[in-house]
DNA sequence: CGAACTGTAATGAGGTTAGTTACAGTTCGA
DNA sequence: TCGAACTGTAACTAACCTCATTACAGTTCG
């Protein structure tokens, strides 16, 4: 089934905070756009702020804004932010020591799983917030030019 | 948390098979060296074998063979048998149409996931099971010298 | 004080995982 | 031809995760 769909909601509440410039935003309007809840959005955002991507005020006029610039804000910010532990799940308990391949395996599938999760992790790290901002942008502006 | 373990169990499996040369190996050996559950070895090679990657012969004195030569077979092969649906999810429900952010962002991470997700699978295509027996040789060989 | 926020605990429905039991179908050898 | 040794599957379980929701304590400001 894959992960959780949490990293994608905490880009799309960074891109949406990007947006806005350096304005605050309620969890309650970053759950709008979500058209989700905003307890959700605080447990994730929560997370982000723990990771120092966000900054949080409480109390009445309080809200989220972003704690660094758009650019410096990678998709695998994000990601490592709300997805803990290992991408590819190892063994679910060790194999036979008795056997020569069950006694071997796990330190081999370690690198391979690490070499590939940190590939993924690496594409993740080209891509900014500050990017996904422009390209939402550029396609808003075309559509108002076609209209 | 991460997706599940079929991925390493099937690759132990190969590994396994591909140790054993052309020997086919039944559930239950294989389940051993896991130590793990016949069934759960069957519906995993199952998988495998729906993706052309092991043959399965029924009865009395049956078992399971490589259908490929070990070089033949990368653990992207066997990623992809074991684990169906993209890795990273996407948003649960689609977003807000109102908003400049939420009607554009689903299709921006989907290809930012996608390419994410292909970085991964590229990286685990680089491995084939013949690399794996390999070092487990190369591992029992250099153990062997220093008894 | 009270409205408007964040922070967090508790709960529930639904789905997945790893593991097991059970049993039908297939094959081969004595 | 019977029975042992296999595969192939269905059904079931406990444990866990995800998403969503309700509830409420704490904080801030007008």
């Amino acid at each position: 089934m894959g992960l959780s769909s949490r990293s994608a909601v905490a880009i799309h509440a960074l891109t949406l905070l990007a947006r806005w410039g350096g304005k605050s935003l309620t969890s309650a309007e970053i759950a709008d756009s979500l058209e989700s809840n905003p307890v959700l959005v605080r447990r994730i955002l929560g997370s982000l702020r723990d990771a120092g991507l966000v900054w949080a005020t409480e109390g009445r006029g309080g809200g989220w804004t972003l704690a660094r610039e758009p650019r410096q804000i990678t998709l695998h910010d994000a990601f490592a932010a709300v997805e803990p532990g290992p991408i590819l799940s190892r063994h679910p308990h060790p194999p036979s020591a008795e056997c020569e391949v069950g006694r071997n395996i796990q330190a081999l599938l370690e690198v391979e799983f690490q070499d590939a999760e940190r590939a993924m992790q690496e594409r993740l790290g080209r891509t900014t917030i500050a990017d996904l901002r422009q390209r939402v942008f550029d396609i808003e502006r075309e559509l108002g030019l076609k209209r």
